[in-house]
DNA sequence: CTGTTAGCGCATTCAC
DNA sequence: GTGAATGCGCTAACAG
């Protein structure tokens, strides 16, 4: 590969004017532009990316960061993607997807910065320390979900509206006559867990209803499959506790686990038993039958407004802690009906 | 940010000391080891990753190539994407994800060779420049689809069974009495639409009936989306004629605008119209009434294939040209059917 | 408008 | 085992 200073020696003209002819931060006279740019042309160069990172302090990619072993992208993150990706295609950034194994970063060898002018958290943790680390090093962040409390006013971030999810969802099938509703939450260690929760425990509140803990339940990693967790632990607790008429998991897979929990126990749904998931992993939802209603979360704004609010803070010297809510909206399909009376 | 020279004076050793604790590349004494790691935490120092890069002339990064503007991830690019990061995080590669606008890089202040160590390259085109601009870097490459002809016999590639897809497709519609055929192709500059063109004509001419090439249609880049382009065009020719009795499409998206044409001319899928499309931009192919026949593709192989051979490639010294063809498998749901007999 | 010089932060010869 | 010098390819500050 040709460097600056073959094409300066053939062009006839000294480093620096190569690099202003490419990097155009001064004028160079038409002339000796064209000579080398033809020069360059020949010796097939270009600028080297590195090198010239190396001097700009600046590389122009932005990174995504997801949280834990193996993590794959559904439905949601793809939206979630596009988005960012939609802000990086028009501002010109490339977008680096962070996913490296602890066993891989954990060895010395492989330590190192992050090639990457900010980066964009996912899946925010109650005690998060990617945040503490970015924080740092000062790294330019923007967490998508609610960062942890301990953070909450130094980190931008952007969130969908989950204690408002939480609350809605749960006044719905209050609404339909349910009081005693089963909640597979969202892992504990997520932030989004206790948001929901949160809006969970209002609308029963406002409701005069009391919380009954033994219907919560955090997701544990310990299961194969989202489908298997919804099954086995709805299976067992509608076992337990027939009293159960709503279900609300965190996604449609695990829905699906439940949807198959309940065909084995003979429930039908929705007659006998409602089930509501917040996000969708899959893109319609029409995939269980009934089609499971379920929360809109708009990825792709999500994603967008992350990127823009990343390379903002990553433009400007004087960075400002940004929050933007996005709404959610609720899609109502044939999953939730109204609780059965006994006659 | 600390550098390696900090650390160094602080640890009261030299920076190539400092060096080989990180890299490991020669041993170091356990006591001044532990010092300049003791430094360096305090420092909060880390190796900066271009300036390695520089200097070892390699990233551990590999990246992504779409075509075109705006492209967006559906399904399929999404399980390429799952494959292409399983991989990359089994053997601690980034993957960047490499789109950029032609306006930008056309610019020369954007010129730049990429930083990364490979490539792996989506939708291959008729004529390719991606392709020849890579080769001519000396850049590893793997292309996911069938490249050019000027290349294929330089360029490794992973590619799914194209031509015995369209055949296969083609022999079941005419097995189910089908005589003619609408063909929604992918668009003419992709190798894509002529293999499976390729399958297509096979498929008539063992069966001893001739190509009609009114039937045949390229995707036309002028639609706003795939279902309009769906949509106008099944319109039109089902219009313009009534014979056909079948119609198979590049995607599920575009076979939705099918859908919906035939509604509104009155035909009944499968009843009047058969539709079969390709591959699947939604997980199930049921957001569909009825649900959609398809080809599953096995984007997460073609993408995991693709990430093996380019890290494989980018390893050697000595590369070699290989292709890996990836299986399809038909899916039949229940948008075909045998074809009408007017009694 | 163009050339000269001195880094950017790290890795890699060599010596010791 | 450790240290000093040189270079990776480019940009920047200062001359002219």
């Amino acid at each position: 590969m040709a460097t600056i200073d073959d094409v300066a020696k053939s062009a006839g003209v000294s480093k620096s004017t190569v690099s202003n002819v490419f990097s155009q931060k001064r004028p160079i006279s038409k002339e000796v532009s064209e000579r080398v740019l033809e020069a360059a042309r020949e010796l097939n160069y270009k600028p080297n990316y590195w090198a010239r990172s190396l001097a700009n302090k600046e590389t122009r990619i932005i990174g995504l960061n997801m949280e834990g072993e193996k993590v794959k992208f559904g439905q949601f993150r793809m939206a979630l993607l596009n988005g960012v990706l939609q802000e990086c295609y028009d501002r010109g950034n490339r977008l680096l997807v962070n996913m490296l194994p602890k066993h891989f970063t954990n060895r010395l060898e492989n330590w190192s910065s992050d090639p990457i002018d900010g980066e964009i958290l996912l899946d925010p943790m109650v005690r998060d320390p990617r945040i503490e680390e970015r924080v740092a090093s000062g790294i330019p962040i923007v967490v998508i979900g609610k960062p942890p409390e301990s953070h909450e006013s130094t980190v931008s971030y952007v969130s969908s509206d989950n204690v408002g999810a939480g609350r809605r969802v749960t006044e719905y099938l209050i609404g339909l006559g349910h009081r005693n509703i089963l909640f597979l939450n969202a892992p504990k260690h997520r932030t989004v867990s206790h948001e929901r929760l949160d809006g969970y425990r209002r609308a029963l509140e406002t409701a005069g209803l009391s919380v009954d803990t033994r219907l919560l339940v955090y997701r544990d990693e310990g299961f194969e499959s989202s489908e298997e967790y919804g099954y086995i632990t709805a299976k067992r607790l509608l076992y337990a506790r027939p009293s159960i008429t709503a279900i609300i998991t965190d996604t449609d897979k695990i829905a699906r686990g439940v949807y198959q929990a309940a065909e084995e126990l003979g429930l039908i749904i929705p007659r006998d038993l409602s089930v509501f998931a917040f996000s969708l992993e899959t893109a319609y939802g029409t995939e269980l039958q009934p089609p499971v209603s379920s929360m809109r979360l708009n990825g792709e704004l999500l994603g967008s407004e992350a990127a823009k609010m990343l390379l903002d803070q990553c433009a400007s010297k004087t960075p400002v802690v940004r929050r933007v809510i996005i709404p959610w909206e609720l899609i109502l399909r044939d999953s939730c009906a109204p609780v059965k009376v006994f006659l």
